[in-house]
RNA sequence: GGAGAGGUGGCAGAGCGGUUGAAUGCACUGGUCUUGAAAACCAGCAAGGGUUUGUAGCCCUUCGAGGGUUCGAAUCCCUCCCUCUCCGCCA
């Protein structure tokens, strides 16, 4: 959520930077909707004031056995006008909510004019792309001729964007979760989470997947409004939702393995063959909470932190910052780092790392005591994968392909498989 | 699932229809004292929102959530959620 004082105060350059998402703010509607909030609002409160005078009057006259019969009609007559007075007020407050909720955030200055990805600009790349001297296989056609990789079963018992995975290709997902986990943990400095994979819509809504994205979520049937996890990324920053932080225990860096549950309506045709684009898969997510002042250097250094695991892996990559057309809604700058992909020739998103600024934080009531100002503000939040394990597994298939349709395991996770080939 | 108890400020814990946003204690902040610290004493200290150039005033809201009764609700009624204890069941 955008900070509400700005919003009407700056409208017009609020305006102007959600364009460049290619989003359009109906300008005149919010203000005029704003104007009638005020004046209700302040008509609102001058007759609560009114009535709660006259009830402390009315309690004093009646400790005094006067008659109260005059200013009891009086409140009575404020109350008739305010039952009307505030009906219209919540509507039109929930109005401006339901508006402010489905304004993307503000984009950073650092993000790239561009109306989709193919405006992305690449930052860096690291890794040589190995030449190999044989036609390379895709990781369907490598998993499945291994006899490891069953996609018709997961078909069957599921429905298509569901995969089975057997003996040493399951372990290999395993490993890298492992691997990657050891990582954060050990090297990078980040707690460990266990949380809950079914959510409440507060929770979804203070991260920004509800209310503008429903569709993408698998809603669990229930008397109650629960949803299976999209990531980790929701239930871990919601850790932070509706306290006061204290500022010493800040930066937090927390990560956490989860399955992961998308529904992609939208997306249909998209990567339909695979494991690249599923209803479920694997990921270990990183999460850092800062204050506002610290939040570039978090973003790096979690950037940072997942490209390690593909450095470490020997997997080329590169990283990109998404273009305003392409960048999430939440987001004010995201980095993402894509993976070399030999099946695909090309390089595919592994992980997103985002800063929100405060704009998770605002719709969670995520704040800590700023000590210079006294005040209350709110924090900011960052996440990325670290990285996708579904396609960290689809790299390690392709990359790591030999001639025979063998897999070769990475060094680094040998220690994690006790073996050096997969066949 | 059955029986009971309870959800109040950062924490602990009073209040149980009326000038209570809320006693008291702890924690925290400032001051006095002290060579310094501790102790003691004094003072301040909830959150959100509106109005406003304003971290000044003034006003509104909030005592788990949502309804209701009332001129007036932390206090009474209803529904829901959560926590704790005991029993049952279970990984």
């Amino acid at each position: 959520m955008l900070d509400p004082k700005k919003l009407r105060q700056s409208t017009q350059d609020v305006a102007n930077n959600l364009a460049r998402r290619g989003f359009q703010f109906d300008i005149d509607s919010y203000s005029s909707l704003n104007e009638s909030r005020k004046l209700l609002q302040i008509e609102n409160d001058n007759l609560k004031n009114k009535r709660n005078k006259a009830s402390k009057e009315i309690g004093i006259a009646k400790s005094k056995g006067e008659d109260v019969t005059e200013i009891l009609k009086l409140s009575e007559n404020i109350n008739g006008l305010l039952a009307n007075n505030e009906s219209k007020l919540s509507q039109i407050l929930s109005q401006i909510e339901f508006i402010e909720l489905g304004l993307p955030n503000l984009l950073s200055d650092r993000v790239p004019d561009g109306k989709n990805e193919s405006d992305n600009e690449v930052i860096r790349s690291w890794g040589n792309k190995k030449e190999f001297s044989f036609p390379v296989k895709d990781h369907v056609e490598l998993g499945s001729n291994l006899g490891l990789l069953d996609m018709d079963n997961a078909a069957r018992i599921s429905g298509s964007r569901f995969s089975v995975l057997r003996g040493n290709l399951a372990s290999l997902q395993r490993a890298l979760i492992q691997f990657m986990l050891d990582i954060h943990i050990n090297e990078h400095g980040y707690e460990e989470f266990y949380v809950p994979f079914i959510v409440n819509s507060e929770t979804l809504t203070g991260t920004s997947q509800l209310p503008k994205f429903e569709s993408d979520l698998f809603k669990i049937e229930s008397d109650k409004s629960l949803y299976l996890i999209p990531t980790a990324e929701v239930p871990l920053t919601n850790l932070f939702g509706d306290q006061i932080i204290d500022i010493d225990t800040l930066p937090r860096k927390l990560v956490a393995h989860t399955p992961c549950f998308r529904s992609e309506a939208g997306s249909y045709g998209k990567d339909t063959k695979g494991l690249i684009r599923q209803h479920q898969f694997e990921k270990v997510e990183l999460v850092q909470i800062s204050t506002p002042e610290k939040s570039f250097d978090a973003l790096e250094s979690l950037t940072s932190n997942a490209e390690q695991v593909l450095q470490k892996l020997e997997l080329p990559y590169q990283v990109v910052s998404l273009s305003a057309g392409d960048i999430g809604f939440g987001s004010a700058f995201t980095y993402d780092l894509e993976v070399w992909l030999p099946g695909q020739n090309a390089y595919r998103e592994i992980s997103s790392c985002s800063l929100f600024g405060d704009f998770q934080a605002r719709r969670m009531k995520a704040r800590y005591k700023n000590p210079n100002t006294g005040n209350n503000e709110y924090l900011h939040t960052i996440n990325g994968s670290g990285v996708a394990a579904g396609r960290a597994l689809v790299a390690v298939l392709e990359n790591y392909q030999q001639e025979d349709g063998t897999i070769k395991v990475p060094d680094a996770l040998i220690s994690y498989m006790n073996k050096k080939i997969i066949d």
